[in-house]
DNA sequence: CACGCATCTTGGACGCCGTCTAATATTCGA
DNA sequence: TCGAATATTAGACGGCGTCCAAGATGCGTG
């Protein structure tokens, strides 16, 4: 890794770390794009260059947690039925929210105009497991392979709707678990 | 209904109209609030009294659509079982969407900011949707009914998803009929 | 009709977001 | 060591969304 590479994400943790203290100080709209950046000594226009958004701090992963997942997702055996493998990565990606994932909800919970954002601890995960989706089912119907991807992330979505606000993060967990083998299962009777 | 509230859905459409047509023409990045106020003959201030924000003059629905879709949903049997309530009332809602849901498509299309906006067709209706299933399976089992209502709206995601730019919106629609079989009878082995 | 009241509209100002540019600083490769 | 590639920065800009106080418009009552 460069010294360039290794500054880069050193300023990458800086800005998110000083905006996610800042955050829980005193909520998402009270803090502006100029204190975040002041907080992590560097200009606004730096804050920019590293986050597309002011949103985007919130919901970003870490580069190097990229890598993690898109191993994961290149480890599943290929003749995994894609059920099977999107469960399972999608149950390991969650897994590893474990810590930010709370922060980010309380952050949610205070600030609507946060919640309200279309933006997802998915929107990068996603756009990866696409791709990961696409070439894994290749000349099959497509549509029924985008079909299962969205069923698995309806289910996190699920999961998360259902988390109340004094329980764990361990009862998402196991909801979301549940979650998938629902979806899997087919429609119950209600 | 008064002269006021007459004057008030008239005025709500007057922007509306003015808002599409400009976009339509120039796309919604190049067309500023302003311009579409004046081209509806209100002020600024005005437009955001009629809509929360720019993207909202694209996706919130005519305000008499609301009774259509409410009254549809009280229609349906309280003996139905949830799912098929839930598909028959989806179809209906995309049904109506006809005239509108090709134009907002272009206009994704060609805007990028447009397209990456969390706002939706379904953000109205969804929040309408989640009430009359909370209501309709009070006492039951909470999350399995928060996912089921999810379900169908992946279904029409998904469906959209896989709307190619050349098709009729039919085919969108044949589509949605078939994501929400799917759904309904389990993931099927890929 | 006349009046006061409620509601809607309007201009103007404000803070902030996100983009851009041109200049400067830093790191890299050779 | 030096030129090329890349990162950072200040500053300005347009636009969005919010707010307020003043004026206009429709409403129910006497």
């Amino acid at each position: 890794m460069n010294l360039r590479e290794r500054k880069k994400l050193e300023a990458w943790r800086a800005i998110r770390a000083a905006a996610l203290r800042l955050f829980d100080e005193r909520g998402f709209e009270s803090v502006s794009v100029e204190q975040i950046a002041a907080a992590a000594n560097v200009s606004r226009a730096t804050f920019f260059n590293y986050f597309a958004s002011k949103e985007a701090v919130v919901f970003d992963q870490d580069p190097q947690e990229r890598e993690n997942w898109q191993a994961m997702m290149n480890a599943r055996p290929a003749d995994e039925p894609l059920w099977d493998s999107l469960t399972a990565i999608m149950m390991a990606f969650n897994e590893r929210l474990a810590d930010r994932m709370p922060l980010q909800r309380r952050l949610k919970a205070r600030s609507p105009a946060l919640a309200q954002s279309t933006q997802d601890f998915g929107e990068q995960f996603s756009s990866d497991l696409r791709d990961w989706v696409m070439t894994r089912t290749r000349g099959q119907d497509e549509m029924t392979a985008l079909l299962q991807m969205n069923l698995a992330r309806t289910a996190a979505a699920t999961a998360y709707q259902a988390w109340q606000a004094d329980e764990p993060f361990d009862a998402y967990l196991r909801r979301l678990q549940r979650c998938l083998q629902q979806v899997g299962a087919g429609v119950a009777t209600i």
